[in-house]
DNA sequence: GTGAGCATGTAAGATGTTACATGATTTT
DNA sequence: AAAATCATGTAACATCTTACATGCTCAC
C-alpha cells in the first residue's frame, strides 16, 4: 500500500520522504498514517527496484529528492488496476466487545472518540472549502474528480460513524441510520 | 488486533482453531480476516504467553480445544479498555488515484466491487433477521447490544459506500450524502 | 472407498510500529 | 544563541500474507 501510494504522489511531483510524509499526513492523514520507519525503507526498496531515482540538493547537504521513473509509473498503474479489496475495520472489531467493558470506561472511550471525530471532521471541512475554491480557479477540474470525492466521502464516512456511535452511548434503540 | 479478538471468542466459550477462524469469517468477515497463517502462529503466543490453555480432545487425534485463562482474560479487557483509534481505510487510499485510472478498468472495477457490496450488505440482511430472531427468544438481549449494534452499523456503512460508488461511476456532481 | 470438509501447522517474505540516533537549517 | 522544525535513517520486534504440507473423519 505505503509504496504505491508514495509512486502515485511522485507522479504529481518530485518530492523529498519528509515532503511525502507531509503530503500524506495533510493530504488523506484520516484514512492512512505514514511513520518514517516505514517511509524511508519504503523509499530505499523503491530506490533499489528502479522505480524512483534519487537527488542530492545542491544547497541542501542533508535533503533528497525523489523523481518517478518510468517502471515506477507502470508498476504504480498496474497496482491501481487491481480489484478493489473490501478494506478491514478495526473499530467495529473493538465496539463488537464492548459488551464486556464496564459502562464508565464505555462512556469514556466513546466520549474521548466523539470528540475527535469532531475535530476530524471540522478540519476536513476546512480543507474540503479550500479544495472548492482552489478547485474552481483550475481549467480542467474534471482532472481530480476521485480525490475530491474521496474527500468528501471521507467526510460522510465520519459523520455516519459519528452518529453511530451518538447512538451508542445513549444505547438508542437499534436502527439503522437513514441511508437513503 | 487478532490475538485479542481470540481472546474475545474464548470468553465466550472454548474452541478450537479452525472454531475460531470459521466465526471469525462468520460473524464478522466483512471487517476482518483472519488466514491460517496468522491464527495458528497467534494460537501459540497466546499458549506460551499462558493467556489459554490447550486440550486434546479424546475422540478426535488431530483436535485441539483452546480455553481462556484468568490472565488471558484480564489481558483482553485491558485491551478493550484502551483508547479506540482512528482506523486506516484502504479503499479511499486507491480511489484517491483513480483519475489516473483509464476509463474502462475504473468502470469495471467500480462495478465488480458494487456487485460484491450488494451481495455483502444481503448477506449482512440475513444475518441480521437471524440475530434479531434469536435475540428476542434470549431473555438478556440487552447483553448483546454493541455486538448487534456492530451489525447494524456495519449495514450502514456499506450502504453508505455502495452509494458513494454508485455515485462515482456515474461521476455525478460531488456533494456529501444525505447524513442526517 | 472416496471426496468434502475438518483440522493443524510451517516457511519465506513483506510490511509495519516504536524507539532510538543524529545532524542541518531557519526562525525568534 | 536557543528553539523549532527540517531531514534522514537504523534496529528490534511484531505481525500478516501466501503458499506449501500433511493427515483425519464422516457421509454417501
Amino acid at each position: 500500500m505505503l509504496e504505491n501510494v508514495i509512486l502515485g504522489l511522485l507522479l504529481e511531483q518530485p518530492m523529498s520522504g519528509y515532503d511525502i510524509k507531509k503530503t500524506i499526513d495533510s493530504s488523506f492523514g484520516f484514512f492512512l498514517k505514514a511513520s518514517y520507519g516505514s517511509l524511508y525503507p519504503a523509499l530505499k526498496r523503491l530506490t533499489e527496484k528502479s522505480y524512483v531515482s534519487v537527488m542530492e540538493t545542491e544547497n541542501s547537504k542533508n535533503k533528497k529528492i525523489y523523481t518517478l521513473l518510468p517502471s515506477g509509473k507502470e508498476t504504480f498503474l498496474t497496482w491501481l488496476a487491481e480489484p478493489i479489496e473490501t478494506p478491514r475495520n478495526e473499530l467495529l472489531g473493538r465496539i463488537f466487545f464492548y459488551d464486556h467493558l464496564d459502562e464508565a470506561t464505555r462512556e469514556q472511550r466513546l466520549s474521548e472518540y466523539l470528540y475527535r471525530l469532531e475535530q476530524e471532521i471540522k478540519g476536513l471541512g476546512t480543507v474540503q472549502q479550500i479544495v472548492s475554491q482552489e478547485l474552481a480557479s483550475l481549467p480542467n477540474p474534471g482532472d481530480y474528480y476521485y480525490r475530491v470525492s474521496v474527500l468528501f466521502n471521507g467526510i460522510s464516512q465520519l459523520t455516519l460513524v459519528k452518529e453511530w456511535i451518538q447512538n451508542i452511548k445513549e444505547r438508542n434503540d437499534l436502527h439503522v441510520p437513514n441511508s437513503k
